[in-house]
DNA sequence: GATCGATATCGACGTTTGTCAATATCGACA
DNA sequence: TGTCGATATTGACAAACGTCGATATCGATC
């Protein structure tokens, strides 16, 4: 939970969401056999992209940019209704997939930086 | 099922497991917003990978090269039941990611050759 | 402060998943 | 052919998941 001070909103430093350790985990599945714990944290992350309505999100935000994508255009580009697509997004939110924005009363979502290209390393391509 | 007659086995030249499918899918899922059809070709093959005993085990497998690794050895390798290990390897077969041989009467699973690279293309590294 | 629109959370539900014990299958070899 | 070891399948169960309606929260603006 982030910390408010009169008008600041403080944010924890240290990111603790499985896509940031798993920079720091193992250099490629295919090199040497990942540890049990390593293999918790890659699939922690590859659970968040295990759902259809989930991966078509995630494409459609990085799709716009480090811009970011608003939460009111995505919920009319997939049949869900409103919570549902929120829980998705925390979903890969937490997970570490995502960024998240406020502005003004919408929210916006962007990938977050070089996820993709960690995940695609650990792939060992 | 595969077909046989005398001491040939015959497979099947199509696949269709998602992992073929994927190949023929999306360049990338940061270039343009993907498919419904085709993300839920994408989401099956991470909901393969998205179980720690299954990332698990593709990681020893991958790193047992081309030669495959043994069932048996794969069964000490976790500590899981025999049972549930030949439920994940099942999973991971059926969705494109491992091949099965059989060598006498040891069972050899290997990657998949490209397979990984395939899904780490679609991650758009 | 009251209202309104946008987003998040809660509570409940049917479905899917991971796991195991028990059992079936399949190949090798006596 | 009968047995044995290795692997796959079945059936059952608890836990996790995706989904929605109802409701709460949060900012902006009146």
């Amino acid at each position: 939970m982030a910390v408010s001070t009169s008008n600041t909103v403080l944010i924890p430093v240290v990111d603790t969401s499985p896509a940031q350790q798993l920079g720091a985990c193992c250099s490629s599945l295919t090199e040497a056999p990942i540890s049990v714990a390593d293999a918790e944290v890659a699939a922690h992350v590859f659970k968040a992209l295990a759902d259809p309505a989930r991966v078509r999100l995630l494409s459609i935000i990085a799709s716009s940019g480090p811009e970011g994508a608003c939460v009111c255009d995505l919920n009319e580009s997939v049949d869900l209704s409103q919570p549902t697509v929120s829980h998705h997004l925390k979903v890969m939110l937490d997970a570490g997939l995502l960024e998240r924005e406020r502005r003004a009363s919408w929210a916006y979502y962007r990938l977050r930086p070089g996820v993709l290209q960690t995940l695609a390393g650990i792939l060992g391509a």
